[in-house]
Parts: structure tokens; C-alpha cells; sequence
RNA sequence: GGACGGUUAGCUCAGUUGGGAGAGCACCUGCCUUACAAGCAGGGGGUCGCAGGUUCGAGCCCUGCACCGUCCA
């Protein structure tokens, strides 16, 4: 084995073989046994590249099903993707844009034969960043959102929604994209504050008696007013309802109308009234009867309605009528405003309300038993809990959902609208004719759905609904959904409308949670900022364990975490330590091959010890694990491995393994092959390739380490009375290093070394002798309880021990009495801490028994620790005169 | 305006039923010691945002405030 571990060469090696073998498809022949587990995974977009929250949301779901998979489970992790309609279809038009043509140049059916090329594309590049992260999904069963089977699934939805009247389609404001040219809902907009101005205008009244004053945000808009609305309560008013004003500019006589939902408060109090471009005022517009001027087309220019102005872009006209109606006397005011304003999710061009005619789903009735289930606790499980409020908000909140786009690339919508008698059809099926008139000349709806329309039956149309099959019967519902809070309403509390009213079930147990990956500084990555991380450029530099490892611990769960380079390459240097720890137990196995660890061999102190702690090991990573804390697994093995393992286990074991002694040899070589192997399956999950790598070197049984047994707990490796031994050696051995450095002993410097301890400290550190020797770096070595102080030694005081290093002299006491004397002083501090805490009648009495205990027996300890402190100083300073 | 998250070592962050403040990186010192210099050994460094409260005991629970961030209206 070369000195560091190569990934790139690890990498391609190992994915093959698991590829081949067949280890990540679900559902073989044998598993009918296992219960089973599965994960959908949240479709990537086919518009691109991965990303690192990308390469986050994947590890983690694949540290679980990889996880699962060593426990025993039938694992299904579903793999697919998502057209992304709105998405997909701009990038392509972009594309077309640079060669001169637009889609309307190509007609409906070339253009969808192009994004279809770019799907093909991007799919495969797609699956290729999944194979280089290592991720164990199951290939076979790759969906996508515009398969056959999953637009069966759609229009089935479609059509038992239409049929129940719960999906209608009408006439409403919706919130319009100019630049995309299409309908979105209202998740799709994002609200910003924006400096504006509030503009105040005098519409002069009909009679000639005066003005009524309006304020708005949007003066261009104005060319569209039907009316002005007063509060009915609002005495400044009350004489002026029901007569009328004289639009400016186009001379249009609009009515005054008394209004509930005027906020007297605002502005003058009262208001114009749009009722095609805003959705308040075409509320108001219906309850009076108000006609609908629309003055913009659907891409954000002035339409004819707008006279003079037509044809202008809609900021442009707002510039120029400002100026015309400051001209004319009607603009009066123009006063500073922050307010918020509606951005395109996708384009980010300003959102127009828009008065248009659109496909709905209504929600409300949708939304009772998701409710009703979170309510009564018997709905899915949000990790962490708190994202359950903010998913509870929205669905009591919800509002009906434009589900229409008017796009190309999608599921085009399932409605015919006879041309003969005006009938719409709704049907699975395409119809032939008219079921009402019998005519022949049926037209499709040109729209296609919302992308999240499809996404939101993901969990079972993945799976084969609407049709009952094998896979739908064993892996749903599923156990749980990993994906980002950003999507909770757009995909999350969809899913689980759609689960629950079409298989009557919960989609999946559990939802994890995650949170963004933001760059160093805390900003969020976008392509605009240009502070994207790319994760493959992470995996070529660093490799893909290192990038997992980095990703899926050391953050807290649901939390934002920030993107640094130290840290993948501190998970890099994890790697090649376990790398390390690996060539030289492989080393000293070269000759002799396999040994089976035996708990009736002799086994000493630090093989029971690593033992032990190797079982509370797998429980902290089982439980951790369970609790989907990666962070603490991680943690717990990052810990064990480097400070346990490699710092002290290895350190031990390196007298018997140089030594003579063969039997001591082969038990040795034992343990440390059964630790390696049980360390390198709970980090599989994390680490997957360079685990598999070492896994294959070492003499174990089984074909991969993938599909290896997950490590239990065994009650044999208890052994508290090694860790006490133990504990008691890595102190005596950091006292003497530490003495060592301060007094700048050269490590290749022998000294002697002589304990005083009696009882079971004195058997410890007898048993260990060798061990002390080498880490301590002392050629000669006494320990026992009736030894005599030598003359011009330092001194180290551990708990139950007094530790003396013979100087010849060369040694100035002063600085072991320094540090005595700091010692003590701090000692001092601990006994004085425990006395006060012992001698509070509230503490001994309320406290619990086993705090007092321990407390108490830490206060014996200081004591016994100080008064030998003492005495050595009192020596020692007799000494020194 | 409402809700939520954050504020802990120079930096990035852990800290799970309240019981002696931790990691990684950075920093200082000494080491190419026969797994590993991507390493080893030793070391310095924090009034846990502020103010109250509950408790024998608070980084952790309660109240208020400040600042940063996110979502919703």
C-alpha cells in the first residue's frame, strides 16, 4: 500500500464493482425476508450541473440507506429526475436564442424534440456526478417526471381532481412572469422591499365640485381604473359615494364605491381600483360590478386600452406618465415608499397581477386531513421538529394553487374544448369527439402544468400508481424524505396532499430537513455572485469521502452551514489517517494472515479497553444515526479512530507486535484487525470508497464491505476495570511527556522512571510495564508501593501515583517546584470547589445521591492529590537549600 | 407587523433529559521516533450577546432587550 491514499485511483475502481455486483438495486432475489427501506430521492432539475447542497441532500440520504443496507434491510433508494419545466425550457430557448431562433420559429413539436435532446444530456451528466459521490442509488428503477407512467399518473390525478370539482378552471388574477411569459403561483414569487414612491393624484370629480385623492405605487396602472373605493365609514367620503370622477388621460367616467376593505389609514383613505391588475381591487371590482380594463399584454407592454401610451414597456410608461400627470396638475405629490414587490422566482423579472384565465386546484378541502394528521400528531415527522410550525402555517393557510403555465415543456394539460358546442372535455384518455354534441373538432388545451404538479405525486407515481404493483405494495409509503426547508411548500406539503387524498397514506415517515450550503463568508451561493462551489471540483482535489465526510458532520441539523476548504481538507487528513492506521496493521498481518479474536486469550489492558470503547462506539453511531444526528456520528468516530485508535490502542500494541512474544503477537494482531474492521463499517456509510479500499486488504470474510453486517453492541467487551487502568496510564504518560517538554528533555533522551503506587494502580502499571517504557521514553523503569524518593528528582503527582525522573543534576529544581507549586495552586482551587459545594445543605440534600457521590469521591481525590503535592514541595524546597 | 433560527476560543462551529466549558483550523515550543510531516508530542487562549428570574446549582429552563439572518403577511 502506497503511504497516503490516492481516491481518484480507489474511486472508479470501486463504484464499477458495486455497479456490477448489483448491490444498490432493490428488491433481489433473497430479500423477500427483509423488512424493507426506502427513500425516494428528490428529482434534480435536468437543466444542469449538480451542486454542492445537491451533493449535502445525496450523502445524507446515502449515508442512510447504506446504513440501513448493513443492518439488514431490503434498501430501495428511487432514483430519477425532474423536468423542470419553466426551468428547463428557458435554458433551451436560450440555447436557441444564441443561434437566432425562437421557438415559435421551431412550432411546438421541433422544439419539444430539442429539449428532449438536452434531457438526454444533462440526464447523463447527471448520473455521472451521482457515480463519482459514490452514492448507492438503485439505477434499475431511474424515473422521470414526463415517463409514460408518471404523466399516466398526472392525468389521472387531473381528471379525479376536475371530477370532484377541485380542480376548476377560471378567471382570476394571477401572478403574471412578462419575461417567461407565463402564469406562476404563488409560491413562485418572491417578495422583496423596494424603494419606490407613493404617488398621489387628484382625479377631478364629475360635477365639477372637486378632487378625490388617490395614492398608489403604481401610477401606470391607472389607465386600467374602473373606480375609486372609500371606506363606508370614513366621514370624509360619505357624501362623494356613488357620484363619480373623470379619469385623467383617457375620460373614462368611474364610479366612488364604499368598500369594507379600504384602509381608511392609508394615504387619503381613498383608493383606485385596477381590477385587472391587482388582486385586492379585483375583489373590490366584483363586489361592485366594476369592469376589468386590462392594459398590458402578457409581455409587460402597454396594450391598446392604454392609449397614448401603447406599446410602452410598463416602466417606461410609468416615467412618462408621471411626468404627463404632473403636467397636467393631477400628480400632486410624490413621497418616498418602501414597499414589497413581487420578483419572478425563476426570471426575477417584476411579477404583473394579471387578469388571465387559468387552471386551479382548490386546496382548502385538500389541506383538512394533512391538518387534522399534524394536529393529532399522527402526521409526518419534521426533523427537526420546528420545521412542523412553519409547514403547519402554510397549509392552514393555503390558498388555491394556478396550476396552468403556459409553456411547452411539460404535462400538457388534459382538457378538449369542443368547437362545435363549447364543451370541455376532461378525460385519461384523448377523446375523439364531443360526448355532448358529437362533433369532431376537439382542441387540447395549449397549457401545460406546474413541474411541481408531478413532483408532488413523486413518492408513489415512482413507484407505479396509479397502478398496483410489486414495488408500490413493498416500499410505500416511504421511510423518509431528505430534502432542503426551501422546498417544503413548493414539493413537501404537496406530496403529502396528493399522498394522503390518492393512497391514503402518509408519503413517508419521516421528513428530514436540511439546511443551505453557503459560501465562507455566509452568503448564499448563487451563479450571479459567482461563489458556487462545484462538487466535483471538490471530489477531484480532495476526493468524494472527504467531501462527504466534511458535508454530512460538524453541522448541526436543519442549520445553515458555511462551505470552507479547511475543513474538507481536515476530512481528507482523517482519511489518510485511517489509511495510515490500516497499512500498519496490514503490515504486521503480511505474515501470519487472519486471526479470530478470542476473548478467553490473555488480552491486556488497552485490548480490553479498545474494546470497550469500540462498543460504546457503535452505540453512539447507531444511536446518533438513528436520531439522524450525523454530526455526533461523526464526531464519535472521528474520535475514536484518530484519538483512540491511532493515538493510544495502536501505540500499546506496538510492544507486542515488535516483541518476541508470540502468543502476546497473534492476540494483538487479533484485536486490531477486529477493531479496524468494526471502525471501517460504521464509517462506510460516511466514507464509502476508501473504507471499501482497506476493507478489501484486510483478511475478513464477505464479498463487500457494502453489504457487510452493521457492527452490534456485544456485552462481552465490557470492561470497566481496563478503562480505569487505562486512564490512569495516559495520564502517568502525559505527566512524564509533559515534564519532558518543559524540561526540555530531547526525546531521544532515555530516562529513568520510578511510580510509587500501591494496590490496583501498582498491578496496572506492572502489567504494563513495556508500554510505559517505550511512551514514556524510559530505559529504566520501577514500580512499587514501598519505594524510596531518589535524590534530585522531578516530581509528577497523577491520581493514585507519585511519579519521580532521577536528573543527575542537571536539572534545575526551581522549575519542578514552579510547577508543583502551579499544580497545587490549582488543586487548591478544585478542593476548595468541592468543599463548598459539600458543605451547601441544599446541594447534599436536594442533589441527587449519585451527583453527591461523585462529587465527594472527586474531593478524596484532590485531597489525596494535593497533600502528595505538598509533601514533594516541601522535599523539594528543603532541597533547593 | 407575525413566526423561527443564530449570538460560546483569533476563525468556523459542537455542546441531547440543568451537575466540573469542547473540536477542527490558526497560534507558540520541540521532534523527519521503525503507520502517518496530510504526521507526533507538549502548550497558550473563552465574564458562553446584555439584564433580570427560577434552582442547592444555568452555556442549557423562564422573561425582557440588543444585534445578525430566514420565512410569512
Amino acid at each position: 500500500m502506497p503511504k497516503a491514499y490516492d481516491p481518484k485511483q480507489a474511486e472508479q475502481k470501486w463504484y464499477e464493482f458495486w455497479f456490477k455486483g448489483g448491490f444498490f438495486q432493490a428488491g433481489k432475489e433473497g430479500s423477500e425476508e427483509k423488512e424493507p427501506f426506502s427513500i425516494v430521492i428528490p428529482p434534480p432539475n435536468v437543466t444542469g450541473n449538480l451542486h454542492i447542497g445537491h451533493a449535502l441532500n445525496m450523502t445524507l440520504q446515502d449515508i442512510l440507506i447504506r446504513w440501513k443496507r448493513m443492518e439488514g434491510y431490503d434498501t430501495l433508494w428511487m432514483s430519477g429526475m425532474d423536468h423542470a419545466g419553466i426551468a428547463t425550457q428557458s435554458k433551451v430557448e436560450a440555447r436557441l436564442r444564441e443561434e437566432g431562433i425562437s421557438r415559435h420559429d421551431l412550432g411546438r413539436e421541433k422544439f419539444l424534440e430539442k429539449v428532449w435532446e438536452w434531457k438526454e444530456h444533462y440526464a447523463q451528466i447527471i448520473r455521472e456526478q451521482w457515480y463519482k459521490m459514490g452514492l448507492s442509488l438503485d439505477y434499475s428503477r431511474e424515473r422521470f417526471t414526463m415517463d409514460e407512467g408518471l404523466s399516466r399518473a398526472v392525468r389521472k390525478v387531473f381528471v379525479t381532481l376536475y371530477e370532484k370539482g377541485l380542480i376548476y378552471r377560471g378567471q382570476y388574477i394571477i401572478n403574471w412572469d412578462p419575461a417567461a411569459r407565463t402564469a406562476l403561483s404563488d409560491i413562485e414569487v418572491i417578495h422583496k422591499e423596494v424603494q419606490g414612491h407613493l404617488y398621489h393624484m387628484n382625479y377631478p370629480l364629475k360635477d365639477g365640485s372637486g378632487f378625490i385623492r388617490v395614492a398608489t405605487t403604481r401610477p401606470e396602472t391607472m389607465l386600467g381604473d374602473t373606480g375609486v373605493a372609500v371606506h363606508p365609514d370614513d366621514d370624509r367620503y360619505k357624501g362623494l359615494v356613488g357620484q363619480s370622477v373623470v379619469l385623467p388621460v383617457v375620460g373614462r367616467e368611474i364610479p366612488i364605491v364604499a368598500d369594507e376593505h379600504v384602509d381608511p389609514e392609508f394615504g387619503s383613505g381613498a383608493v383606485k381600483i385596477t381590477p385587472a391588475h391587482d388582486p385586492n381591487d379585483f375583489e373590490i371590482g366584483g363586489r361592485h360590478d366594476l369592469p376589468q380594463v386590462l392594459v398590458m399584454d402578457e409581455t409587460g407592454t402597454m396594450n391598446e386600452n392604454a392609449g397614448p401610451y401603447r406599446g410602452l414597456d410598463r416602466f417606461e410608461c410609468r416615467e412618462k406618465i408621471v411626468k404627463d400627470l404632473q403636467d397636467a396638475g393631477v400628480l400632486t405629490e410624490i413621497e418616498e415608499h418602501v414597499h414589497s414587490v413581487g420578483h419572478s422566482e425563476r426570471s426575477g423579472a417584476v411579477v404583473e397581477p394579471y387578469l388571465s384565465t387559468q387552471w386551479f386546484v382548490a386546496m382548502k378541502p385538500l389541506a383538512k386531513q394533512a391538518i387534522r394528521d399534524t394536529k393529532s400528531g399522527e402526521g409526518v415527522r419534521f426533523v427537526p421538529e420546528r420545521f412542523e410550525k412553519i409547514y403547519l402555517h402554510w397549509i392552514e393557510n393555503v390558498r388555491d394553487w394556478c396550476i396552468s403555465r403556459q409553456l411547452w415543456w411539460g404535462h400538457r394539460i388534459p382538457a378538449w374544448y369542443c368547437a362545435d358546442c363549447g364543451e370541455t372535455i376532461v378525460r385519461i384518455e384523448d377523446p375523439e369527439s364531443c360526448p355532448r354534441c358529437g362533433g369532431g373538432k376537439l382542441k387540447q388545451d395549449e397549457d401545460v402544468l406546474d413541474t411541481w404538479f408531478s413532483s408532488g405525486l413523486w413518492p408513489f407515481s415512482t413507484l407505479g400508481w396509479p397502478q398496483k404493483t410489486n414495488d408500490l405494495d413493498r416500499y410505500y409509503p416511504t421511510d423518509v424524505l431528505v430534502t432542503g426547508y426551501d422546498i417544503i411548500y413548493f414539493w413537501v406539503a404537496r406530496m403529502i396532499f396528493t399522498a394522503l387524498e390518492f393512497t391514503g397514506e402518509k408519503p413517508f415517515r419521516d421528513v428530514l430537513i436540511t439546511g443551505l450550503v453557503r459560501d465562507a463568508e455566509g452568503r448564499k451561493m448563487s451563479k450571479s455572485l459567482g461563489n458556487g462551489v462545484d462538487p466535483m471540483e471538490v471530489i477531484d482535489q480532495y476526493g468524494a469521502d472527504a467531501m462527504r465526510f466534511m458535508l454530512s458532520t460538524g453541522y448541526t441539523p436543519g442549520n445553515d452551514q458555511r462551505f470552507r476548504w479547511e475543513r474538507v481538507e481536515a476530512a481528507r487528513h482523517f482519511a489518510n489517517k485511517i489509511w495510515n492506521a490500516s497499512r500498519f496493521a496490514l503490515m504486521h498481518l503480511e505474515e501470519t494472515g487472519a486471526e479470530t479474536l478470542s476473548l478467553e486469550a490473555p488480552l491486556s489492558t488497552a485490548d480490553r479497553w479498545i474494546l470497550h470503547r469500540l462498543n460504546e462506539t457503535v452505540e453512539t453511531v447507531t444511536e446518533s444515526l438513528n436520531r439522524y444526528d450525523f454530526g455526533e456520528a461523526g464526531q464519535a468516530l472521528y474520535r475514536f479512530i484518530w484519538d483512540e485508535l491511532c493515538d493510544w490502542y495502536i501505540e500499546f500494541a506496538k510492544r507486542p507486535l515488535y516483541g518476541e512474544d508470540e502468543e502476546a503477537k497473534r492476540v494483538t494482531r487479533s484485536v486490531l484487525v477486529y477493531v479496524l474492521d468494526q471502525s471501517l463499517r460504521l464509517l462506510h456509510p460516511f466514507m464509502p470508497y476508501i473504507t471499501e479500499e482497506i476493507w478489501q486488504h484486510l483478511p475478513v470474510d464477505g464479498e463487500s464491505i457494502t453489504v457487510s453486517q452493521w457492527p452490534q453492541k456485544n456485552p462481552a467487551f465490557e470492561a470497566t476495570q481496563a478503562v480505569q487502568e487505562m486512564r490512569v496510564l495516559i495520564e502517568t504518560i502525559r505527566a512524564v511527556r509533559n515534564i519532558r517538554a518543559e524540561m526540555e528533555i530531547s526525546p531521544k533522551k532515555q530516562v529513568e522512571l520510578i511510580i510509587r503506587a500501591d494496590g490496583s494502580v501498582l498491578s496496572a502499571y506492572r502489567n504494563n510495564e513495556s508500554a510505559i517504557r517505550r511512551l514514556c521514553g524510559a530505559d529504566r523503569f520501577q514500580a512499587g508501593s514501598d519505594l524510596a524518593r531518589p535524590d534530585k528528582a522531578t516530581t509528577a503527582v497523577v491520581t493514585g501515583a507519585e511519579i519521580f525522573i532521577p536528573l543527575e543534576g542537571l536539572i534545575d529544581i526551581g522549575q519542578t517546584i514552579t510547577r508543583l507549586q502551579d499544580e497545587l495552586k490549582k488543586l487548591d482551587k478544585e478542593v476548595e470547589r468541592v468543599e463548598k459545594k459539600l458543605a451547601n445543605r441544599g446541594f447534599v440534600s436536594k442533589a441527587p445521591a449519585h451527583i453527591v457521590e461523585e462529587e465527594k469521591q472527586k474531593g478524596a481525590e484532590y485531597r489525596q492529590k494535593r497533600d502528595k503535592v505538598k509533601n514533594r514541595l516541601k522535599e523539594l524546597q528543603g532541597q533547593d537549600r
